[in-house]
DNA sequence: ACATGCGGCCAC
DNA sequence: AAACGTGGCCGCATGT
């Protein structure tokens, strides 16, 4: 059989990408594709009536994609066992080292195919599989173009920081001088990276006892040693993480200093749902506006900056049902300056009885942790007595979001798994919950992981949606660049700006309404030549 | 030369 | 002081 009449005949395809060309298997019969013949896979792999079966696809996938090959309905074998609870052996070498052996590889993903979707049908996984799987397409794409930087500004940032951080170690030896240990010719030093020497040092300027040297810890001695410790940790910081290690992984500068950073994202990375990456982390970059300038698109290019408000807040409203909360959202109002109103019968905004709503705005935060009365209090920098009031007054206006996160714990224990309102699971070993001592720590994921999750299912939701559009309607010229949690960054042309912007919108608030039917979505967007926040 | 655990800290 | 969820990267220290 040709390459041709397998593509038009079957529906579902497995694929190995091999040194010498591409296996293709389907249930019956199996073909090889010439690395300079891809044109026909080309045209049926964007179909989506043509399903095409991974080992792991996201790789293949972008290796794919650099040979002008898209692939509209991914499924990958990887995922599926992951979200089956399977141990997930790994092939190794994306590339098979034959062509024979990419066969037999073909061959095995078609057989077994069923049997996993079996399994993925059993736990109750069959809608997230098929967001996992479309999602990787989008993945594939994001990574192939790359986050756009200013290189040489971003370096100019670092080599500030590191002259700052000079400074500050200066800084931290003369104020240190007599205390520390000097060598034969009379110089002191001190590793300031060795967090027990600081200790050391910090226990003998102040005589206090440290229990670590966290910044708090350091900011509550109020001594001029221990500031400056902190000065040239916040510098060094900089240096360390975001400097030479970072700009490492820019590839491809251009003519204008624009280069792209091509990072592995991993969208199972997280228990709940939430997409993790690596080399490097894309989503912590400091928010710093000198750090953001640097993220900017090349000239003629412009930047869609996306994020869903208060999204967290949003789930918890819609899955409670808490009619303060939802109402709120209906209205449009500030949630912490209503909740903060309802507690404490006072008109609050961020202007009128602000510390009201600041109060308010830390149980917000917190209760999506599963936060108890300590932490409460911790956070607002009240005692423990206060902060159990504050929690019980809170639970008192608000019953619906207590009985919702009880009722998290509860379902969790007797189910054995979370679950978010896509479908999305996290299972508990039974040891764990066996252990009593763990229920605590327990208790705080299951009143978390819907809440997280389904914001991730949202946001990957809606990424599959904005990758779709703007394919099909900027003939690949816009695309995903970025996504941190609740927030994408797509690049386009200048000339698109509007059209991207109202795509991104659409396509994101859809998302929302697939999840939440009873809270309006916010989607906050900013379009201009660089990352907004 | 690697791997691992930990304290610390960046993000949502 | 720390105390709430999810990650990754840094340097140090310790293990092969």
């Amino acid at each position: 059989m040709t390459p041709a009449l397998l593509l038009a005949s079957r529906a579902l395809i497995a694929l190995v990408p091999t040194t010498e060309g591409v296996a293709l298997a389907a249930v019956d019969d199996d073909v090889v594709v010439a690395l300079d013949q891809l044109a026909v896979l080309a045209h049926f792999a964007r179909r989506k009536d043509r399903v095409f079966l991974f080992d792991e696809a996201k790789p293949v996938l972008r290796w794919l994609l650099a040979r002008g090959v898209d692939v509209a309905r991914p499924l990958c074998r990887s995922t599926l066992e992951r979200l089956a609870g399977q141990d997930v052996d790994e092939t190794g070498q994306p590339l098979a080292p034959s062509l024979a052996v990419g066969q037999q590889r073909a061959r095995d993903l078609i057989e077994r195919l069923e049997a996993r979707m079996a399994r993925v049908e059993a736990r109750g996984q069959r809608k997230v599989a098929r967001l996992e799987c479309l999602v990787l397409r989008a993945f594939a794409a994001l990574e192939q173009r790359g986050l756009p930087i200013d290189k040489g500004r971003w370096q100019s940032i670092v080599d500030d920081e590191r002259l700052t951080s000079g400074a500050a170690r200066a800084h931290v030896l003369e104020l240190a001088g007599p205390l520390l240990p000097r060598d034969l010719f009379g110089a002191a030093d001190i590793n300031l990276d060795a967090d027990a020497d600081v200790r050391e040092l910090l226990s003998r300027a102040t005589g206090k006892t440290l229990d670590d040297t966290r910044g708090g810890t350091l900011g509550a001695l109020q001594h001029p040693l221990a500031d400056a410790v902190l000065r040239f940790r916040e510098s060094w910081k900089i240096v360390t993480t975001y400097g030479d290690a970072l700009l490492a992984h820019v590839k491809d500068v251009d003519v204008d200093g624009v280069g792209r950073i091509r990072s592995t994202f991993v969208p199972l990375g997280a228990s709940t749902g939430r997409v993790a990456c690596r080399d490097p982390n894309l989503q912590n970059l400091p928010k710093d506006a000198r750090f953001h300038a640097c993220l900017r698109a090349p000239p003629g290019r412009s930047l869609v900056t996306a994020d869903y408000g208060t999204c967290e807040l949003r789930i918890v409203a819609e899955l409670a049902e808490d009619p303060v909360f939802l109402a709120a959202f209906a209205r449009g109002e500030d949630l912490h300056s209503t909740v903060a109103t309802s507690m404490f019968g006072l008109p609050v905004s961020k202007t009128e009885n602000p510390e009201l709503r600041q109060r308010a705005k830390a149980i917000n935060f917190g209760l999506v942790y599963g936060m108890g009365a300590g932490a409460l209090s911790s956070s607002l920098g009240v005692d423990r007595a206060t902060g159990e009031e504050l929690l019980a007054r809170y639970f008192r206006t608000f019953p619906r979001v207590r009985d919702y996160l009880e009722g998290s714990v509860d379902v969790a224990l007797k189910r054995g798994y979370s679950e978010t309102v896509l479908g999305r699971r996290l299972f508990y070993d039974d040891e764990k919950l066996a252990a009593p001592n763990a229920r605590g720590d327990l208790s705080r994921i299951m009143k978390n992981m819907p809440i997280q999750g389904c914001s991730a299912d949202m946001t990957k939701l809606a990424m599959v949606r904005v990758h779709e559009r703007l394919l099909e309607e900027t003939r690949g010229r816009a695309g995903l660049v970025n996504t941190v949690h609740d927030e994408l960054v797509i690049e386009c042309d200048d000339d698109d700006g509007a059209v991207v912007t109202g795509i991104v919108r659409e396509e994101m608030e859809e998302a929302h309404r697939t999840l939440l039917k009873k809270v309006p979505p916010l989607v906050e967007l900013h379009l201009g030549s660089t990352w907004l926040h």
